[in-house]
RNA sequence: UGACCUGUGGUGUAAUUGGCAACACGUCUGAUUCUGGUUCAGAAGAGUCUAGGUUCGAGCCCUAGCAGGUCAACCA
């Protein structure tokens, strides 16, 4: 792992955040260290976007010898949990990251900041308003027109000072009064216009349990935090952008050195087909669209780790997308691309069959059955060789046959010969069918003499089918797990009724599997590649009386794209 | 009618102090192949949002536009 991490380092291509870390370090900042967080709200599981910003921060502390502090910015315990915050490490180990002894909760740093907030009240920065949200709100104007200052704008500091205090024993419903920052209701900047930073809220928290009735706002809480921390870069989605003049006003308040955090900004992850969004990402949970966080058809860390997506092919996928300000949208198959590219590499080969016609080689004997060699991983000889049984009756794809087949097709058909992998030449001479007209069955004769490569004659056949032997094949259950939605779905953040566009094939299970015998001795979460079939992985679910494998991702497969045309 | 941000092949990114627009995915050819996969070789596809300007020379600098995004939660 260490070495896939390495190269991914030396390959990677500046961009403008490393491009200002240079600036920063050039000029001698912050004792020229690097420092960064990946700050997220434990109010969900992380998906596939948050990775692009893990491998961003631990990556960058990573290439400038610096650290990276896993925080969780739970202050709002309404929506935080804790079940999200052990998915949120387990994922994050798993990717590869390490925070060590750098974990971080905004929720611990509760009393500082309600000390800075009392700062600030002493200082005139502060005070505190009696009006409910939607008055607050009017006030507060719109883009285009100015605020107008709160009637409670102008308190003595001592008035403000016993309120705030009173807000925090308790003594005032949520919504009756919050602590609002007073800058300036006039900026042309809404997040300057008097922000609020302290309400009231009766909440349980996940960490402080009811200690508090009052909680700082995200925008009072990252910067103090960032910089408590000691951050140096503090990176974060566009959508802050406009917050940064803000969070910049309350570190100059805090700074009592030389040493301040920076924000950085950088475009968020979408991806073709991709639900992306937390809120809908729940909804689908929460209505059962899905068998949790973690089911194989989720964008979800947790999701693609069971489908089998490997750590190394999502960090290599976060590396070939790069980092800009530019909000755009990363077609999946880059994503299928790198997980293709890596279990390439490492998985080894086996052959299943998902969909079983029989085949009976009536000049094989009864009784007799051999082993036949196999190549573990053409790619790899250290993965060495198998040995798969081979009998007289065994089971082919279905579609590897046809009764009328068309120009082009090389499988098999009446009359037709192919080679059976590792095994040999075999030629349909009956196909036997039920009332129906269906094929059940075909009889075929073999080729004796075309074990290993070559026929008796030298002639060839174009086309090699894999095939599984009846008597010794285990039952599987294959699961085909396709994208959650259609290709009317193209943007995961625009606001549309999604699940109307949910693909109703997302989800196939084949109960009538047949798998060559290795798997028993299988572990599980091993990746293996089905011939033709596509990359799989054993579910965690498994056991090896009953292996169920989950498709990664399939296959290139140009015969079925002809197909289509 | 505001502030801030962003515009480079279909997609995602590159392009030292201005110097022939590069890479990857995708697409399409051909070769190889005990799986139509893989691998290998090659091709097509942008003249950099537009219009001016500076310059011997502009994707990079200047001016004016245009287009898209973000911001009006007691969410993060």
């Amino acid at each position: 792992m260490a070495e896939t991490t390495n190269s991914n380092t030396e390959t990677k291509k500046a961009n403008f955040i490393h491009a200002q870390i240079d600036a920063d370090l050039a000029a001698g900042k912050n004792d020229k260290r690097v420092h960064t967080r990946f700050p997220p709200e434990p109010n969900g599981y992380l998906h596939i976007g948050h990775a692009k910003s893990i491998c961003l921060n631990f990556g960058l502390a990573q290439k400038y010898g610096g650290k990276t502090n896993l925080r969780f910015d739970d202050t709002n315990p309404s929506k935080e949990e804790t079940e999200y915050v052990e998915s949120i490490m387990e994922d994050v180990h798993w990717l590869g990251f390490d925070w060590e002894d750098r974990l971080y909760y905004a929720s611990n740093f509760f009393p500082k900041l309600h000390a800075f907030a009392i700062q600030l009240i002493k200082e005139g920065k502060a005070y505190v308003d009696d009006q409910n949200a939607e008055t607050i709100s009017e006030q507060k104007g719109t883009p285009q027109k100015p605020g107008i200052e709160s009637p409670f704008r102008n308190r003595t500091i001592e008035e403000n000072l016993d309120l705030f205090e009173r807000m925090t024993a308790g003594e005032f419903d949520e919504g009756e009064k919050v602590l609002r920052a007073k800058i300036d209701m006039t900026s042309p900047n809404m997040h300057m216009r008097d922000p609020i930073i302290y309400r009231i809220m009766k909440a349980h928290h996940h960490r402080t349990g009811d200690k508090w009735c009052v909680y700082p706002m995200y925008d009072f809480a990252h910067g103090q935090c960032d910089y408590w921390e000691g951050i140096t870069h503090s990176i974060c989605t566009l959508e802050f952008e406009v917050h940064r003049p803000l969070y910049d006003w309350f570190v100059d308040q805090l700074m009592d050195s030389d040493y301040r955090p920076r924000q950085i900004e950088f475009s968020r992850l979408n991806l073709t087909y991709t639900v992306m969004s937390k809120r809908k990402l729940l909804e689908l949970v929460k209505d059962n669209h899905v068998n949790g966080w973690d089911d194989p058809r989720m964008p979800t860390i947790s999701g693609l780790r069971r489908r089998g997506y490997t750590p190394e092919s999502i960090r290599n996928f976060s590396d070939k997308i790069g980092v800009t300000k530019v909000d755009g949208t990363t077609d999946v198959s880059l994503l299928e691309f790198s997980v293709r590219e890596h279990l390439n590499k490492t998985a080894q080969r086996v052959m299943g069959v998902l969909d079983p016609l029989k085949v009976v080689i009536t000049n094989y004997p009864e009784d007799q059955e051999e082993m036949l060699s196999a190549v573990n991983n053409p790619e790899d000889e250290n993965m060495g060789r198998r040995d798969v049984p081979f009998s007289r009756e065994v089971y082919i794809e279905r579609n590897d046959f046809m009764e009328n087949p068309p120009r082009k097709f090389f499988r098999l058909g009446p009359d037709r010969e192919v080679r059976l992998r590792y095994g040999y030449l075999i030629k349909c001479n009956e196909v036997i069918k039920d009332e129906e007209g269906n094929v059940t069955e075909l009889h075929c004769t073999y080729d004796s003499e075309s074990k290993g490569g070559k026929s008796s004659d030298g002639r060839k056949v174009k086309g090699v089918v894999h095939w599984v032997s009846a008597k010794h094949a285990v039952k599987a259950e294959v699961r085909l797990y396709d994208r959650l939605f259609t290709d009317e779905e193209p943007d995961g953040h625009k606001d549309v009724d999604f699940k109307a566009f949910m693909n109703p094939d997302s989800l196939k299970v084949l109960n009538e599997c047949y798998i060559e015998p290795f798997v028993k001795n299988s572990k599980p979460l091993d990746h293996f590649q089905f011939e033709r079939l596509g990359y799989f992985n054993m579910d965690p679910d498994s056991t090896a009386d009953n292996p169920v494998f989950n498709r990664t991702v399939a296959l290139r497969d140009s015969w079925a794209k002809a197909q289509k045309k």
